[in-house]
DNA sequence: AGGTAAACCTGGACGC
DNA sequence: TGCGTCCAGGTTTACC
């Protein structure tokens, strides 16, 4: 499900609850997701104090002072702050329990997921998990314009769309948002990567920002799951203009989406209007 | 090295 | 109503 807005959205819901705020106990319904869940997070991380809430590419980290907490919601997860009490539901694998203070009751921070390709693992303090090592920037850093995309791309013979997925290229990038920002940048999903112009990386590498910030600033999509830390839902998806619309008009030619499966995903554009 | 496809898992939508 | 099939916001891993 979450792509870079959706665990931005999660990221800034949690923050506020969260940061500052020390573990009391940790609880797992079950011993692994994705990947077993390694030990630290049951012997070191009760009792530390969580000093920030970080995003890296799709993946949250719970900073402390004896290492970091990392989290990723995969296809399918979500993570809610919610009353120390709240009745568990399928799904719910992890409690992180948050001890009360003297302004703040008893809370927990429960990881739901129900296809389980998320994960919960853990970074020692001054480590980079290897999961973290490669992976390329961030789309709304200064680091990603379109002569790093031109640079990195020549020679390249993937379908763009393809290339624009890859966390080793660009972080952050599911398959929503490329294709909306290749809708907006005007570019075919299909072209080889090493055949876009310069002029035309420039072109979607602010599309690709400008689309992020504007599902950020709305909270996400919500297409089936995906729900923000406190229960509400993103408002992104009424401003899609190209995935999930295959058949139906473009919105900018009116001609018909067309749709194919690229790279083993389902991919929506127009002929007309995407070169 | 780059490119492609299988694999992981559950639930919902759909057709019969 | 029930069952089979297909599809889904991700990414590692294996293979060519």
């Amino acid at each position: 499900m979450p792509e870079l807005p959706e665990v931005e959205t999660t990221r800034r819901g949690l923050q506020p609850h969260v940061e500052g705020h020390r573990v009391a106990s940790v609880l797992l319904r079950r011993p692994d997701l994705r990947w077993p869940i390694p030990r630290e997070i049951e012997s070191l991380l009760p009792g530390q104090r969580i000093s920030a809430v970080r995003r890296r590419a799709k993946y949250l980290l719970l900073d402390t002072d004896a290492g970091s907490a990392l989290l990723h919601l995969g296809m399918s997860g979500s993570l809610r702050v919610l009353p120390a009490d709240t009745p568990v539901r399928a799904h719910d694998h992890v409690d992180i329990a948050l001890a009360a203070s003297i302004d703040t009751p008893a809370r927990v921070l429960r990881f739901n997921d129900p296809r389980r390709f998320g994960c919960l693992l853990w970074q020692a303090a001054g480590d980079v998990h290897s999961l973290l090592a490669r992976l390329g920037p961030e789309p709304l850093s200064d680091a990603f314009d379109g002569d790093y995309l031109f640079a990195l791309s020549r020679q390249r013979k993937a379908p763009v769309k393809t290339f624009l997925m890859d966390q080793s290229v660009v972080v952050g990038v599911g398959n929503i948002y490329a294709a909306e920002a290749l809708f907006v940048a005007g570019i075919s999903p299909l072209r080889a990567a090493g055949k876009v112009s310069r002029e035309r990386y420039v072109a979607l590498a602010e599309a690709v920002k400008l689309i992020l910030q504007r599902a950020i600033d709305r909270g996400g999509t919500t297409l089936r799951d995906f729900i923000s830390p406190d229960g509400a839902p993103g408002y992104f998806e009424q401003e899609l203009l190209a995935y999930g619309r295959g058949g139906q008009p473009c919105p900018r030619c009116g001609h018909a989406l067309r749709q194919a499966s690229i790279g083993q995903r389902a991919t929506v554009w127009c002929g007309r209007c995407q070169r």
